[in-house]
DNA sequence: TGTACATCAGTGAACGCGCGTTCACTGATGTAC
DNA sequence: TGTACATCAGTGAACGCGCGTTCACTGATGTAC
């Protein structure tokens, strides 16, 4: 909204340069990390001069806030896509290898999600949407357990529900740490679908599909 | 070592001077960011000329990395000491709260760490000696709980014990992650233990002393 | 559809500051006798 | 212990580059008729 309070015009030209502006310094910053990212080099991946960077944001700290939206939007899209796909109950083990791919795709989204995390962390304001983000996701968690109870028997110390979404929240942070350090794809998806495994269940019904 | 194979001469003043640019390094680090810190405000808040810093280091990078190793490894006896501290057998619920109170004890340290982490993710070198410093750490909690066995029953996804200690580090890093956004250290304790608990315990014998 | 006009989006040169890096110098520290 | 000397550690001025930020300008885009 502008000033007055109409939508000022958005031309195609301006969502195209912005676009690329964006797409640009995702790859910059996944490449160097935020802090060692400068305007100029955003705006040599982009192909722009460092004008048309000014016309469109108005620091860097803005344009990472603005990128980081966009993609986080889109991975809770993902998630709740990856949930929904069950019928009317949930099938644990099949919600649990589904969920893991999405969140363990894509290394770059992991290392600027960090850095973001980094950022977040000294400004409270920036923290505070980084937060709103994650209760999403926690609630997309949360409402799909709870409509598979009495099929899965959650652990006793994690019998609310709200708490197993945490844990699952904290168990994708957690792998995501050791992915970023040891690089093995692979290795995390198992690791993590194991990790929620033990989280979601009560380790005595479900029939033991993770040993090794 | 020198390069003539002797132990060049280390001077008290050198000693001193590099301590208190390493204190004030980590006071800057932990406020601003290693990605927007530099060597003059690090100088500025150590109380020595910029020259003093190259006497001492050659980059940014090389004080990072030698402030790491320090905390890391102070950070790594408190752990090992908090584990050693119960008599030939483990009492798991106690371990978990001196182990908790150790790894959140500071706010500045997590900020500084997961910087690291950061820096670490996209240098393999510097990843390398991080991912040693986490092996050692494991190797602490995997051997205190091999110690335990019969005691304690690991839920049934966990039976391995080093797949358990892990569980403990992503543990760790995962409530990290929370408690930097959140800043409710409390809060971050209680969980940290709760998930602890979930995960080294089979969720059927202890009392459920973390109900809330 | 075409033309004339107004506004907008991006250009690129210019300015200046912050800071990385170097280095000749000097006071501090350690050694030899 | 004291003195003379050698080496070292940190100083602070100087240099220059990278880059953030601004701005007058121009080609692109959209609007009115």
């Amino acid at each position: 909204m502008a000033a007055d309070g109409t939508t000022g015009r958005v031309t195609r030209r301006r969502v195209h340069t912005r676009a690329n502006l964006l797409g640009a310094a995702f790859s910059v910053f996944a490449a160097k990390g935020f802090g060692h990212v400068s305007i100029e080099e955003v705006c040599e991946a982009a192909g722009y001069s460092r004008g048309a960077f000014y016309s469109n944001f108005s620091s860097l700290d803005e344009l990472f806030f603005a990128l980081y939206q966009e993609r986080a939007d889109l991975i809770a899209e993902q998630v709740s896509g990856a949930l929904a796909l069950d019928g009317p109950d949930l099938d644990v083990p099949a919600a649990v290898d589904r969920v893991t791919d999405v969140l363990l795709l894509d290394r770059d989204w992991l290392l600027v999600k960090t850095d973001f995390l980094v950022h977040a962390a000294r400004d409270p304001e920036v923290a505070h949407s980084l937060l709103e983000h994650r209760a999403r996701l926690r609630q997309a968690i949360a409402g799909r357990l709870g409509r598979a109870r009495g099929h899965t028997a959650l652990p006793a110390v994690l019998v609310d529900i709200d708490d197993a979404a945490h844990a699952v929240v904290a168990a994708y942070d957690g792998v995501t740490t050791q992915l970023l350090l040891d690089r093995d794809l692979e290795h995390a998806r198992v690791w993590l679908k194991q990790l929620l495994t033990a989280l979601l269940t009560d380790g005595s019904g479900t029939p033991d599909h993770t040993k090794h």
